[in-house]
DNA sequence: AAACTAAAAGACAGAGTTGACTGTTTGTTG
DNA sequence: CAACAAACAGTCAACTCTGTCTTTTAGTTT
């Protein structure tokens, strides 16, 4: 009589799923205080006793939105790799990029957290460990996609600044749309970042062959 | 018979002020949505009536806060100046200076008004333009303390890029204490900014020393 | 001092939130 | 296929929050 077999697993993961997608989803439309667990309920198509069922209390949804959140920017950065210019405007390329990733949705979420977590023990102890990890391979990342040379005195902290800069970036973004102001600012501090880093040579061959790490 | 004489102006000044004192403190201890009115007439040691007599609505609180907020900013900005070394390390003074600045209480509150407004179209339009204003009201006092010729192309940026870089130390200092990282950031990003902006004259000796700094 | 007005106090209603609880359906297993 | 466990549904109570309303107190004005 059973219509369509669909197994336990399954069923699980597409229930914790829809209600993590709305969850995040509302995080982002509404913020942290309007992301109510009825509202989630209500918006992932769930009732409220499966909800319960699945995550049973809002702590164990957050956390467990937390974790989901975590890989989505694992991926949106990994995906940064891609379709970047390899040679001369290189720095200005990562550079943008970098500054888009963080005035993304995925970071106004992550942002909603973090503050919110300034405040909430509980969430605090889930995000710190991540936001650590996470920041960490950020900066990996860049380094990588510059391709700088970290043992350079002072090159470590020019790309912790660079990270911190876009985050600044990040936020004003999410009062206003800060887009073209964005782009200027970082392609003034790419050149900086050419400059200082000897990612251009000061006077003669762009960059010497300074392997670029795969992936 | 009256034991002590109040004016009314007074007493109305010093109840506000009570009570909007109160609003920061919870907005900095408990965070946005941890701030409720009945908190913050329980913190301010007044009446609920007397709270909605002088601020009938939530929204006219916090508006009122904002004001009050920003007031507290531009003073916390403009004590910056006083202190600050004149000759040789001036620049990585003032750096670190704004980097205190929007790593202190002040900033904390009002960043939690920030993400606040993001999806509240009330608040957001109180904040908006105030926020606007102290941005303004920022870059200009950042130009002044460091002395800047912003004719010079490139020169606008470097000093927004500066602003937006202690906006995202600032964030991060949220979450943990992030002193000793910011410290050496922007010794960093100081020493970038005297060599791009010629604050060090051309040709004296560029930075001989590039010491670790202690702590 | 009487009349008037602003300030202060506190009770209360209405809406919203969280999580516990009971009952029903669906898949798995012996 | 019978027994069992997981998944799902919906109601309910306790609590919190906001803002209205009535009442009392204190200062101002004539």
């Amino acid at each position: 009589m059973t219509t369509t077999r669909v197994p336990q697993e399954e069923r699980t993961r597409l229930m914790r799923e829809r209600l993590l997608t709305a969850c995040v989803e509302l995080l982002i439309e509404r913020g942290w205080s309007g992301t109510s667990t009825t509202l989630v309920s209500q918006r992932a198509g769930v009732s409220r006793g499966a909800q319960l069922h699945h995550f049973p209390s809002k702590a164990a949804l957050v956390m467990a939105a937390v974790e989901w959140l975590a890989e989505r920017r694992r991926e949106e950065l990994a995906a940064l790799a891609d379709g970047l210019p390899r040679g001369r405007g290189r720095t200005r390329a990562v550079v943008q990029a970098l500054g888009d990733h963080f005035s993304g949705e995925v970071f106004t979420a992550a942002l909603e957290l973090w503050v919110a977590a300034r405040t909430d023990a509980e969430l605090l102890g889930v995000l710190g460990p991540f936001e650590q990890r996470i920041g960490r391979e950020t900066h990996r990342v860049a380094v990588d996609l510059l391709g700088v040379d970290e043992t350079v005195p002072g090159a470590r902290e020019l790309i912790q600044a660079t990270l911190d800069l876009v985050r600044g970036l990040g936020l004003a973004n999410t009062i206003s749309d800060d887009t073209a102001r964005r782009r200027r600012i970082l392609n003034r501090w790419a050149d900086q970042l050419d400059e200082a880093l000897g990612l251009r040579a000061p006077g003669a061959a762009p960059r010497p062959d300074r392997k670029e790490t795969p992936r």
